[in-house]
DNA sequence: GCTGATTGTGAGATCGATCTCACACATTTA
DNA sequence: TAAATGTGTGAGATCGATCTCACAATCAGC
């Protein structure tokens, strides 16, 4: 199908030299004189030559791509970071293959499983799950670089970029607490995920310090869609004794929250306070604006790819981890409760 | 790096018979023998034989890898549509390469151009302008199977898959002038963009239709970001006799009129009614909720995929073009105009 | 028993770029 | 002058999978 087809034979005929010759002109290196190497340069300029990289691949068994199989593109959250990896990426002439493993592990190994016939040479991976995780552990052992983002998995060696979840799930609550709140809802999704974890520890860990008992019938769990959430919501606050405030636990959630809320026609922060983890744009068009715990979002990509191209470079170096700080930032979502 | 490397070879070292026979007990094509193509299925079985896909694409010339090149992958219309295209690409066993052109003609050549050295069996593309598009002649021409979405460019001879532009803009402004507008400010983005001229063409039509002459004045170009419509607008409302009502041609220049206005104190829909092109999660949260055109974004990927995959397959077809109507979904952002 | 299919298998070429090695010829050095 | 470097080039191997072709067998039909 393709009519062209200029490969280093072309080139070399044209300029009447062997192929061999013609290579080391083109990447400079060996001896070469100099009339034949700008005989060659001018021929593979007259032609159009470009690199077969699938050739040069097979010989040096990779390909100047990198992988990154986030839990789900269309958070906006792994799209920023997909962005900046790719843009980083190009800056060294790698491209970046993305594969959704919409936080399955099944798919998430099946991704890796094909992905590594393609002689791959790094990946950048959010781990749907945080104790199944032999694939990964493989993965890194083969000596494949990986690099961990948004969560990270005890037994793999490698380097990561992440938040500090609980420290930020933490001063969210401890600011709901701050405000009076004692009956304190937390919507979270599924405790195989890392980032869950670690959130709900930091719920825990506020309440505990503050004295609260922890009331397993305020902690709603459901999967991290807006759907999900609506009705996690609803649950949640169906009950006689229903919570005065509410955590959520991803940008999602908080949407979900903020849908459920409206439909049981609760409001914000008259009837319930609202803290969500993750900054996403939609907070600061709702009325009241969402208070928030951010996180760096766009340190994390470019960090990450920093990382995977250093170990592309054959930087060896004990596994870096990076856990970024988060930011609380105060809206209009939580107020002060009264009778206290 | 990579410890492993089972190559066909060992696999037929194992079964004891040549590489040729290993490859056609593996693919099964020609003839083999009961015995011997069970022994070579149980010996790749055992050694985890998994076939080297550059080799391949060295031999087929093409990777099984599409690249998808649109304007912004943070967008989250293009979010969607990549995740869809992903999900079907991944059913006929190809993975998908994104690179974003970031709305940049320079940055789309420069992809096209490094992307066709890795063999890519074709591409899905938004193309960033609707007249320097000598690139996508030539790529279409040398037979690389190509996808438009989005957006189309006349010279380019192959499929495309967009929504009725026009149309959408026309309902919108037509909706706007029922309820009584006449001053109706337009927010878009450059001309360069295949959207924004259909779109400035559906506002021109309703207007000449009902007999409204265009004011120049209403029309307010900038970058499609939030920061450059924040601008934007309040340029806009900034004039002694400012619009009653103002159409936006996407959902980022939307949220940037939803700040602007905010920032200038006037509120939707007693000051100012709103209408925007494409439906967004915002639209539902903010208070008055914002009346949108909206497009049919599931359906574009899926169908974008199938055609590649149709191309892939070698089937030859006359280009198909397909434009998905779009529908008005009316909300809270528009107000019938007392005075008149 | 002899041609001619039908099966089954392996040797070797191919895809394109790169690398090793050997061989020239030129220039120093002992 | 002989030996040791230095410089420039090409032939051929290599990466892994696949495909063509040649060559055996085996079995049918005459």
């Amino acid at each position: 199908m393709t009519q062209k087809g200029i490969t280093l034979k072309d080139v070399a005929a044209a300029a009447n030299v062997s192929r061999a010759t013609a290579a080391r002109a083109l990447n400079s290196y060996g001896y070469v004189g100099d009339g034949t190497a700008l005989r060659v340069l001018e021929a593979a300029e007259r032609l159009g030559y470009r690199a077969n990289l699938v050739a040069q691949a097979l010989r040096s068994g990779q390909l100047p791509i990198v992988g990154f199989i986030p839990g789900d593109i269309q958070n906006p959250f792994f799209a920023r970071i997909a962005h900046d990896i790719e843009a980083e990426l190009r800056r060294h002439r790698h491209n970046l293959l993305i594969a959704s493993s919409e936080e399955n592990v099944e798919q998430e190994k099946e991704l890796l499983e094909s992905l590594r016939s393609l002689s791959i040479r790094g990946f950048i991976l959010a781990p749907t799950s945080a104790t199944d995780s032999q694939h990964i552990v493989q993965l890194a052992r083969e000596g494949t670089p990986v690099v961990l983002i948004d969560r990270v998995v005890k037994e793999v060696h490698c380097d990561s970029v992440i938040v500090d979840n609980e420290g930020g799930a933490r001063e969210a609550v401890d600011y709901l607490v701050a405000n009076g709140h004692e009956r304190i809802g937390l919507l979270r999704d599924e405790s195989r995920i890392f980032t869950a974890q670690e959130r709900f520890a930091g719920y825990q860990n506020s309440l505990v310090s503050h004295g609260i008992a922890l009331d397993p019938w305020l902690v709603s769990v459901s999967r991290s869609t807006v759907e999900h959430a609506i009705e996690a919501t609803i649950r949640l606050f169906s009950r006689r004794d229903r919570p005065t405030a509410v955590f959520t636990v991803d940008s999602l959630m908080t949407q979900g929250a903020l849908l459920g809320l409206r439909s049981m026609g609760l409001s914000i922060p008259h009837d319930v306070s609202l803290v969500g983890f993750d900054d996403f744009n939609l907070a600061t068009f709702t009325d009241p604006q969402i208070t928030v715990v951010a996180q760096p979002t766009s340190e994390i990509g470019p960090l990450a790819a920093k990382m995977l191209l250093d170990r592309l470079a054959g930087k060896k170096l004990a596994p870096r981890h990076t856990r970024f700080p988060t930011r609380l930032i105060v809206r209009g979502s939580v107020s002060q409760l009264h009778g206290r």
